[in-house]
RNA sequence: GCCGCGUUGGUCAAGGGGUUAAGACGCCUCCCUUUCACGGAGGAAUCACGGGUUCGAAUCCCGUACGUGGUACCA
């Protein structure tokens, strides 16, 4: 058998959205799992639709996930151009569509938008709310079905704009068998005469995946369900141009659903989760979207999570790395239902990946953000640390700021609340001959610091765990965080007496 | 409207004729911890509905409902 080739075909209109990120991985996996070769075709044949700096984008997400294609327009390759719009340039596309012409499997159409516009209208009834142009009205429009040869002839000689349209036949059963959902069947007359190439020479997807699919000698083909009812076209496109033998196997990927319906991002917007793979934001609207990659997801944990969505390995692992899922992944155990999005685990992934990974993996990123917070982290080793202490506290990389920022920093606002209805002048006294003590300490660390703590406490007559609680919120604020000795020991004797002085100030 | 695809707890899901119908997230109770987490132990599903087939159906068949997608010179 032919070596595996897959290839992930977004179009650059914009930002990358979760689907997008779970089609690209589910070919990645299944063509490293095969030993086969992973490519990136970008299909740019609406240029009414082109956006600056969208393709670079999805570059750059691929990049951030750990997932590098073998060719694309970047990475080169043996079977380039990969942009379709490069592709148009040479006449790849033009050729097939004047074989399909001269085969009497497509002809011209040259109906303005307006008489499109209008047939729609004139046709419409209740029980037929969106008329096609099929085989019921194409003789009755205007193209070189319905005109003479002459007419025809004297309207291309003319110049007039035109497109070309497959000529779906009547009456057959086009059938295909589809990776996931097995035997799929369409009757022919229930679809419309799809445009091939468009008035302006660029092809439509129709005939661009089918070309470009044969010619890039793809051998396996997946993309979103939403392609499901067109899928006859590509077929019939297949037997006339390179035969049935030689299509790719098809895999149609259940959808990605929001709180309701399909989810866009819109549904971010609403329930306030990251709907694209980085942060998008549209050269036109200057429309911001927001990205797992800056809300704080660590890359292991968006793939994971996303293969996980639609696909389980049979047992019951949750947690994979990128080589572990390209090691199990298998077509035959990816779900047909679409699958809710739910934040919630989403959230739980990330938090599992940050307990699971070193910290060096992300000190980095947390370190920017403290310095973009006003703290410039100068001990690394000591900052380790910190972060190791409270790792297990933080789902997202920014809770690591608010988990850890009172190591760094004397608190500015101490929840007064939580120690006041208990408080009294025998604590208060307390802390006062306690920060003296301190003072002799000679050793400092966890276990000196809770020793004498507890040690004065008996003394004074007061349950130590009676004082804990103030002792925490005069370090870090709030009622939070890893153990207070733990916390008294890392920031130092000096630091910790000064804010037990500052908070008694405030009690 | 028509066509396609789908339907196991709130969510992700295993299981594909005989099971006490796994597991995870979330939620609730408890333990650990005199903070918050982590960790641990529990709790919650007549497998969308109705008909078949069968000794027996979540599992096979048909229908209905619901959901979702398509119905563009967008992908």
């Amino acid at each position: 058998m032919s070596k595996v080739r897959v290839r992930f075909a977004p179009s650059p209109t914009g930002g990358l959205h979760l689907g997008g990120v779970r089609t690209v991985l589910y070919n990645y996996l299944f063509a490293k799992n095969k030993g086969g070769e992973f490519i990136v075709r970008i299909e740019d044949t609406d240029q009414t639709r082109f956006v600056p700096g969208a393709e670079q984008y999805i570059f750059d997400c691929l990049k951030w996930c750990g997932i590098e294609p073998d060719e694309s327009p970047v990475h080169g390759g043996a079977y380039g151009p990969y942009r379709q719009s490069e592709r148009k340039e040479q006449g790849i596309y033009k050729q097939y569509a004047e074989q399909l012409l001269q085969n009497g499997q497509a002809y011209y159409a040259f109906d303005t938008p307006e008489e499109l516009d209008k047939m729609r209208n004139d046709f419409k009834t209740a029980e037929n709310p969106s008329p096609q142009y099929d085989q019921h009205v194409r003789m009755k429009m205007k193209n070189s079905l319905s005109l003479t040869e002459a007419e025809t002839k004297a309207l291309l000689d003319a110049g007039t704009k035109n497109v070309v349209r497959i000529k779906m036949p009547e009456h057959e059963v086009v059938q295909f068998t589809d990776m996931i959902r097995g035997d799929i069947q369409n009757e022919t007359n229930l679809v419309d005469d799809k445009v091939l190439l468009k008035a302006d020479g660029m092809p439509t997807y129709h005939l661009a995946v089918v070309v470009d699919d044969y010619l890039m000698k793809i051998t396996h083909a997946f993309r979103g369900e939403e392609w499901l009812p067109s899928a006859p076209v590509h077929v019939l496109l297949w037997k006339y141009l390179f035969g049935l033998d030689n299509m790719p196997q098809w895999a149609h990927l259940p959808l990605i659903l929001g709180p309701s319906g399909k989810l866009s991002k819109r549904d971010g917007a609403k329930y306030g989760f990251p709907v694209f793979a980085m942060n998008w934001t549209d050269p036109k609207t200057n429309e911001l979207t927001e990205g797992f990659k800056e809300k704080g997801f660590l890359p292991e944990a968006f793939i994971n999570l996303l293969a996980l969505l639609g696909w389980n390995a049979g047992t019951e692992q949750e947690l994979f790395t990128k080589a572990a899922l390209i090691e199990l992944f298998s077509i035959d155990r990816v779900h047909s239902g679409g699958a809710k999005f739910d934040y919630e685990k989403a959230k739980w992934f990330n938090q599992e990946w940050i307990k699971k990974l070193p910290i060096k993996n992300y000190e980095l990123i947390i370190k920017n953000e403290f310095a973009a917070k006003g703290i410039s982290i100068t001990d690394d080793a000591a900052f380790e640390k910190v972060l190791e202490l409270v790792k297990d506290r933080c789902t997202l990389l920014p809770d690591f700021y608010t988990q850890a920022v009172f190591f760094f920093k004397t608190p500015e606002q101490l929840d007064i609340e939580a120690v006041k209805p208990k408080w009294n002048s025998d604590k208060a006294a307390f802390f006062s001959s306690w920060i003296e003590k301190l003072q002799t300490l000679t050793a400092w660390d966890f276990a000196t610091i809770e020793e004498s703590f507890k040690a004065l406490a008996t003394e004074k007559n007061i349950k130590p765990g009676e004082l804990q609680l103030p002792f925490r919120i005069m370090l870090v604020g709030g009622k939070f965080g890893p153990p207070v000795f733990e916390i008294a020991a890392t920031i130092g004797k000096e630091e910790t007496v000064k804010r037990i002085t500052n908070a008694l100030s405030q009690f």
